[in-house]
Parts: structure tokens; sequence; C-alpha cells
DNA sequence: CGGACCTTTGAGACGTGTCAAGGCTGGTGG
DNA sequence: CCACCAGCCTTGACACGTCTCAAAGGTCCG
């Protein structure tokens, strides 16, 4: 509960957001204002018991039968796949709020893992309760629908990053993005210092570069963009020029408001 | 309906499959056996207006406000992402039996466009038809759901390309996956030609390379791994070395036989 | 206080992009 | 049926950005 002297808060001891604050709520309302039955039922999937665990620990593994969604709820995590020789991918980024698979219990095996990217919090909920919950609450279910349409478009974009984009101009529009989403979860708010879990080898990892050129590269997105970067923390001080150097826009995430 | 002396077929002139032999159901049976009601519905499904377009043109562009979901017939087609200097990413390509976004209509606009790749045929199904059949057939339902969870896998291993393989490495695992997905729907054979109507600009706009690397490329892929490349047509001689070659494993693509 | 993990910095190698010219091929129109 | 043209592919030379490898410094945690 106590916040160290440059923002952060020490390591596995932030507190866990009140139902009142659910970012997983945040996030569906800014899809669609939710009703009060379908705000409730999203509060209730939330209100379960809260597991956790530290950077690196994987919550579900290559080739495990996937039973169940997990729903995160403080804390970042990461989808990634290694290839044989040790590659590493990281294919998505979670932040609280984010749900990972909706449906994959359809499929027999999980084709990559998740592990949590700073120490974590999170819930899981079963395929079955799942069901229950989206034939009981049509509006609900159509705002996960959303959420699962924005992530297929996030990955989407983060296909133009590796292939398309400079090395410049990828790792400013993954912060943008990043930036964008936290603050639609409230959890980030213009100018002010936002937690940042990512290393710069995830980062690296991100978008096909190598962790020794993402160092070159925040020092210019700082000298450009008055982005400051320290471990595990972010200030984006400039906007504009940000998203200027990105060629940003944020349609692509499909907030409405 | 003639056939050329080197196996490919004059453009513009290929057959529609016939009912019995759709390669759409094909690819859902490949996933689960389907019931005979089913795989009827699925039949329905494809069993109407065929509309067609040529090379370049597009089925569905950015902005636009999606209504209902593609069917690809006859041809390729591809989703693409144009950047504001001109840059192209090519996000997905479709071969016959492909599904263009199962339940995009949730969202506002278009994030990116739809083209042909190939003259294309292809069948338009409306947002309400759509919910109606996976109401009355739930068999059918997890099938689509199916579909839509590989589509998924399939844009993460893309990211694993464009990002973490070797220029030679990711064009062998592009082949290798295309290869795969056409055996699936019986458009291809060992050893034998196959239609692959991408050019060497668009193998590039895929994997962020650009035209004349993937020239030389193929040239390299054809000494190491047998693949005989020329415009539209190309033959798997050495499937083995080529799997070798890209470090292709198909569990992504989730077919259980 | 010690150690693991993360970041910074440097020098050199190499792969891929860029630019450009020329050749081929299939489709179109005369 | 032939000629032309647009689109596509091949090839070459050179520049430059990013990777590789390596060593040292910093910081947080136990």
């Amino acid at each position: 509960h106590s916040v160290m002297a440059d923002g952060r808060k020490p390591f596995g001891r932030r507190e866990v957001p009140t139902l009142a604050l659910l970012h997983f709520v945040e996030k569906l309302n800014a899809f669609a204002a939710l009703t009060d039955t379908a705000r409730q039922a999203a509060v209730t999937l939330a209100d379960r018991h809260h597991r956790t665990c530290h950077r690196g620990e994987d919550l579900i593994s290559e080739g495990d039968k996937p039973r169940n969604v997990q729903l995160i709820i403080d804390g970042w995590a990461c989808r990634y796949k290694i290839l044989e020789d040790g590659r590493r991918q990281i294919l998505a980024i979670f932040i609280p709020g984010d749900l990972c698979d909706l449906n994959v219990y359809i499929l027999d095996r999980m084709d990559h893992s998740i592990s949590a990217i700073s120490p974590l919090t999170y819930v899981t909920i079963e395929q079955q309760e799942m069901e229950q919950f989206c034939d009981g609450n049509p509006q609900l279910a159509r705002a996960l629908w959303w959420e699962s349409l924005v992530s297929a478009s996030i990955q989407r974009e983060w296909l133009v990053n590796a292939a398309q984009r400079t090395p410049m101009e990828a790792i400013a529009h993954l912060v943008c993005e990043l930036y964008f989403r936290l603050r639609v979860v409230k959890l980030a708010r213009k100018g002010e210092p936002i937690f940042f879990p990512l290393t710069q080898t995830d980062i690296a990892d991100t978008l096909g570069l190598t962790q020794p050129h993402i160092s070159r590269l925040l020092q210019m997105l700082n000298k450009h963009a008055k982005v400051a970067w320290r471990p595990r923390q972010l200030i984006v001080h400039d906007e504009d020029s940000l998203r200027h150097l990105a060629g940003f826009n944020p349609d692509y995430l499909h907030f409405r408001r």
C-alpha cells in the first residue's frame, strides 16, 4: 500500500482493486454502457478466488489442455511462444481487465504459453460457468465478443509493427498502444508515471529486435518524444509527438468513447 | 474447364466446386466429423448467390461498416492494411473454404481491407442468418468457433514468422502452411503442382521483406528444398526438407486428423 | 553484503534494403 | 493471328542498419 518516492509501489505489495473499480468492468463499459444486470454479471465473473504468481511463472503452458479462461485482476502477463533453439516471441500483453482466450477450451491443446510479466493476481473462470453467464446475459456476451475481436485486431497491428514499421516507429507504437489501453482501465493518467514492468528483453521479444538495440531506441525515444523510461516505470511527457513518431491511429482498438 | 499443359487452368475459367465437394465442408469436417444435419446446414450456408471479382478488387474496405461474413468458394483472397506512406502488410491469406471474420459485425468499422489475390468466387452471409444457423446447430456453431480460433492461431504464427524467423525460415514456413491448408481442403496433393497466385510482391508484403529479396529466396528454396516456383504455380518436391528448413510444426493448425 | 538480473556501451561483421536497368510472359486490342 | 503493353521477375552494385559478441556498471532483493 505504501508508494515509493519515484511513484512505484514496492514489488508484490500492490493492493488489488476493489470491486467498485474493477478494470474489467471499466473496459467493457468503454465498449457500450452496460446495463445494471450486465454489470452485475461482470462483477460476479471477477469476484472469486484470487490466484497469484511471480514474474516468469506460467499460468498455462504450451501443450496443456485448456479448460478455462483467465481474467487479469492486477499486474501484467503475456502470451508467448518459444522456438526450438530458444528464440522467444511475445504474442500479446495482458493488463488488468484483460481476458485470456474466450472459448479456447474448444481446442485440444494450447499452442503457446501464458506467463506473468510482473507479480500477478488473476482469476480463473471455467468453461461451463462462462457459458452460463453468456446465455443469461446477451449484452455481456456481446461485450465479451467485442473484447475478443479487439484482441484479434491488436494481434494484427503487432504484425504490422514487426513486419512494416521501422524499429523506432514500432517501439513508439507499442508504447502508444499500452498507454492508451492503460488509460481505458484508469491505470494511467496524462503526464503521470505508469507502472511498466516490461524489461528491454521483453520489448525485444515483442518486436523482433535485440535487447541492446532496444536500449538505444529507448534513448532516442526519450530525446525525440520525451518518453522517460526506467525499469518498471515510464512517463509519456509529450503524447502528440509520440503518436506522430509512431503513426498511431487508435481506431483499431475500437473504443467508442 | 480445360487444363493447360503445365497443370494450371486458364485464368478466370476455373470451375466452381459442386456442393458435394465444398471445400468449406471438407475443412469443418477436418475438425470433427459433422453430423448429417450440421453438414446440411453448412452446405446451405454456402449454397447461395455466387459473387465474383478480379485480382486486386476489394471485397470490403477499411472504414466500411461490416454487416456480413464472406465465405471463399474459389480462388484466393487476403486481408491487408496500408500505412499512410503506402507500405502494405498482408495480414491473412484466405483459400477456398475459409470464412472471413465470424462476428465482425459487432465492430463499428473495418480496421483493414479484404481483397482478391486471384479471380475470386465467394458468397456473403448476413449477420442474422449466421446467428440463426448457429442457434439451430450447436455442432456447426462449435465448428465455426474452431475455425475462428485456428485463424487466430495462424495470425500469431505469422508474427513469429515476421519477428523471429530468418527470411529463409519464414518463407519456407509460409509455403508449408499454405501447402498444409490446401491439402486439408483437397486442393493439393503430394508432389503435384498447386495453384499459387501470390506474386513475389505479395509474399514480400506478407513477411515484411522486399520483392527482390523474395526472388533470391525462392531460388535458394528451390536449391535447398526442391520447391519449384513460377508465377501462379508451385510444386513441393521434398516436403520433409521444406519442413525441416522451416522448423514447421503443424500443431498450431489444430487439425485432429 | 552478495548475487542475480538488467542495462549500457563499444567495435566490427553481415544481411537485407535500395535503386535501377533489362527481360519475360500473358492478356488485350487491332 | 499478330503485335504491343503492363505487370511481374531477375540481376547487379552498393549503402547502411541492425545483430553479434563482449565487458562493465547498476540496482534490487534476499
